[in-house]
DNA sequence: TATACGACCTACAGCAACTGTAGATTCAAG
DNA sequence: CTTGAATCTACAGTTGCTGTAGGTCGTATA
């Protein structure tokens, strides 16, 4: 049966092998087997879900959210309703952080297309930062 | 002269106190006059310092770049070419997670689409989040 | 078989940009 | 003068890692 390094399962599956020991540190990953000196040994298992994860996180899941998604698949018998809640929330969170981004662009696109000064003590920019009447729109937090 | 208590100038700024004093820790406000008792007292230019900071952030500026924002204006007779530099740069930075996020979007979208189980054990969701084969597209880290 | 060197180990600090807490002090209104 | 809200300092916690230091292990080669 195959087992893994460290190394080779960060390989593997495009992680650091820091990552690793991170998510088995918050519970993420299991504790796995060691060898004689010690060392970590991983088996398919592993790889399947570390890959699980490492393919939500892409996908712009929270860790928190991922381990809920796990739980959810080691029920099988179970509605998949949650999950799919779960994915819609998550698409809803993505579409609202476009939208931000969105309003966020226009903004900076029209601030920057005003400027034609060449000299700071008249540049546009810095007085469309420093008043906020300036702005047409009503812009909250990017949050990212 | 107007002199500002910590709270008032939260209150004006749509700050938290805080976040003020961590401003002020990290360099980005300057040291307030004190009163007495020893608490903060803000003037007109400490407002509007705090002003610019709140509006650079509701356009996604780092404080790294806000910083930077503020010692060009203080040199009036400069050239307005660095400011511009910066605003274009955190533009395209932002088009960029635009980007990414639809990207994201999609993908998600695709991926609730195609789910018509009912149980677990053959949701799509799971499936494609265990797989990252099923992926139509390569996507990197959302990277928010 | 000895040894070198990369991979691994633990433990902890640091990033961004705040936010929250505890326990003590100060300010302003009544 | 009292009371209660606001302020003070100092520090811990958030998310999701990443990097470092100082030591140990595993294995390929001589």
């Amino acid at each position: 049966m195959l087992m893994l390094s460290i190394g080779t399962l960060a390989k593997r599956t495009g992680t650091k092998v820091q990552t690793i020991r991170y998510y088995e540190q918050i519970g993420l990953m299991p504790e796995p087997g060691r060898s004689e000196g010690g060392q970590r040994r991983y088996g398919a298992p592993e790889l399947d879900r570390l890959a699980f994860i490492r393919h939500s996180r892409q996908l712009g899941f929270s860790l928190e959210t991922i381990r809920e998604l796990l739980d959810l698949s080691d029920s099988p018998e179970r509605s998949c309703a949650q999950v799919d809640a779960v994915a819609q929330k998550h698409l809803h969170e993505v579409e609202a952080r476009i939208a931000r981004l969105e309003a966020l662009r226009v903004e900076l696109q029209r601030m920057i297309g005003e400027c034609r000064a060449d000299r700071v003590a008249n540049c546009r920019i810095l007085e469309v930062l420093r008043d906020h009447e300036e702005c047409l729109s009503e812009h909250d937090r990017p949050g990212s």
